[in-house]
DNA sequence: CACCAAAGTTTGAGCAATCAAACTTTCTTT
DNA sequence: AAAGAAAGTTTGATTGCTCAAACTTTGGTG
């Protein structure tokens, strides 16, 4: 059995490992940025990764960064997978605001047992994604990585095509409790649909207009971490 | 706060201080009896009940065995509010058995904030007892020890009265699975009634008479963990 | 290409919780 | 009340995770 700190540096080193996407990421964590995530001192992080390599989680080459093995990958998908149905639940059963889930789960995910989650996901009805729209890995170990593309691409495609479609958000995949706040304040959860876009390159913003007229700009940043798809 | 190992330490002097009710406990345990339920050497235990001396948790005189302090017992009825909603949720949400959620609860119990935990509660409707009908204390600390008298008791009670009675079922104070498996298929789980009882003083046994006619005999030192009330 | 800053590593130490084993106190029994 | 058993305590060591600070490697920039 990993530890709850294991698991940490795994779930760490996989999200690290797969930023936009688990295809499109580079597949390898620097040990820096890990420990930042972590919270912990650089040499912390290096002690404990040798050890993930020591027991074959992880592939490890001094001052070379690390990768997950299958083994690896196979124990952070899972920790995610819990993660992530602790969410739906606590906002799909307790009511809690997707703001606040974040800290629950994080506690909670390397508390429960396997059959606690499989009743779970039956209660829960099976979900696919999460309350923020980030898909579920299933219990056999796959994620299913939805379609959909970032707003700051869907803002930065052709203009002719952009200004014939209006656009539905599918996922917000930030666990920032004041991000998520000023996201759902305006609207833009998962599920919003009738939006229409706009890109000012120049100031590196891309608005998003609302069926209600509202606008919201945002900077390319934060809109490359809000995934939509054309509709219509 | 209280470290997970902390909280089961308060836990387990508050149960072995409190055996066979609240009110008719010791208040005090023993070391030995301490350390054998958390399943440490004595060695541990003595040093782990020095440090919560140390953090005003409990009193403590070398060779004189350890008691809980006011804020030790606070700490101890909040890990047991947590544990009872928990194995009230598993049961009656996600459909466990009864016999399954002692150690799934255990885990979970130092992992829930105080706000899922009020959630949880109003999601479950507020229950008075958990699925072995054993108290819930309050948010604020107060445990209604309920009323009723033990098996052993009342089997022992004059022969007349007891004649005179049947009796319900109302709490099995008692985490072994094997246990409590035991008493289900017998279908002797609280809220069982229209039982009649006798008594083997004897051999030392109590006998239940179901209204189906089953009978089952049980040793006195059993009969003492299942609490029941005269009815009717 | 030599140097410096940034990134990464190593070392020595500390804390929480644990054990085994030597030791002390208390209880029981005769 | 003395002896021995049972219960409790102390000591020294270990494990997992962490830090601070000294050190090494890597990779740009002048």
């Amino acid at each position: 059995m990993a530890s709850e700190t294991v698991e940490n540096y795994l779930k760490a080193i996989y999200a690290l490992a797969t930023v936009g996407g688990a295809e499109h990421g580079t597949g390898e964590a620097s040990l820096g940025r890990l420990a930042a995530v972590l919270g912990v001192t650089a040499g912390t992080a290096t002690t404990m990764v040798r050890k993930l390599a020591e027991g074959k989680l992880a592939k490890y080459e001094r001052y070379g960064g690390v990768r997950l093995t299958a083994k690896g990958t196979a124990i952070a998908l899972d920790v995610l997978r819990r993660h992530r149905l602790i969410e739906t639940f606590l906002v799909q059963t307790l009511k809690f605001d997707w703001s606040e889930v974040h800290e629950e789960a994080e506690r909670l995910e390397h508390a429960v047992s396997p059959k606690l989650l499989a009743r779970l996901e039956e209660f829960l009805g099976r979900p696919k994604v999460d309350p923020h729209g980030d898909p579920i890995p299933t219990a056999k170990g796959s994620v299913a990585e939805p379609a959909g593309i970032t707003l700051a691409e869907a803002a930065a495609s052709s203009t002719a095509a952009r200004k014939r479609s209006t656009y539905r958000i599918l996922r917000v995949s930030d666990q920032n409790a004041d991000f998520l706040k000023f996201i759902a304040d305006r609207n833009l959860k998962p599920g919003t649909s009738g939006l229409k876009l706009s890109a000012d390159p120049d100031a590196g913003l891309v608005n998003i207009h609302a069926p209600e007229g509202t606008d919201t700009p945002l900077s390319r940043d934060v809109a490359s971490r809000i995934v939509v798809a054309a509709e219509g």
